[in-house]
DNA sequence: CAGTATCCTGCTTGATACTG
DNA sequence: CAGTATCAAGCAGGATACTG
């Protein structure tokens, strides 16, 4: 320890760019948790995606299949139907997700204590 | 597979909205990167962190701290030395963190390949 | 050194209305 | 049903200048 950081650590292209906090937008980690168990039509991740309007996931089913992380398929049948599901690539990352949601389970409380006990000095209103 | 999707399985209170993705600001993943190996100087993750600006650092920091993940430790010597260091909450993500980043890692390229090969169509320029 | 104060911009998110 | 088009708002991020 105390060896001087290494100033190209974070250089644009390094990979850990892609830190856990920031691989998609707002709503791409609930987006994948949400095919996690099979495909899904647009209709139906609105439901528990609920706020999102079309428009916005529309989007982040676009990022997310441009990433190669979804598919898009469309069914032309009596009513339009179109499905979305993981590629491999997009199951691949179940596993590195599911970890950091149960670091948040389990840390979630912890979290939310050291917010109320700050600022330590200062609590006017 | 098929049942349908629970409504509420994205409430706002429920944990997993601290999903991998939106833990924390842009920064945040990076800051508790350089803070792994020993406490670090505000002056000292401005070099890896290559483009932040002291505001914005400090911002990130402030959350952090009120989110319980470093610690603020000010030396007032005769130069003003601050040091900011990992609470043991904060050491607890550096695992899952890991687990995140090998799979970036090791999966980056396939990401960025689809990116190019889309969209299939139209590639005009 | 370690910030704060101010101003500014772009992107993300969203509301609303319309379409194949 | 599964979107697109348009407009608008908010906020994170950043540039610049100043301070204990």
């Amino acid at each position: 320890m105390r060896q001087p950081l290494d100033p190209d650590m974070f250089d644009e292209l390094c990979p850990s760019a892609l830190s856990p906090f920031r691989v998609g937008d707002k709503w791409a980690g609930m987006i994948i948790r949400c095919l996690e168990h099979g495909p899904r039509r647009f209709s139906e991740l609105r439901v528990p995606l609920r706020g999102i309007t079309a428009k916005v996931l529309t989007q982040s089913l676009r990022a997310l299949e441009r990433d190669g992380l979804i598919t898009r398929t469309t069914h032309d049948e009596p009513v339009r139907r179109v499905e979305y599901g993981l590629t491999p690539l997009g199951r691949s990352i179940l596993g590195p997700m599911a970890v950091m949601c149960d670091w948040a389970q389990e840390h979630w409380e912890e979290l939310l204590e050291a917010r109320e006990a700050f600022p330590p000095l200062g609590h006017a209103g």
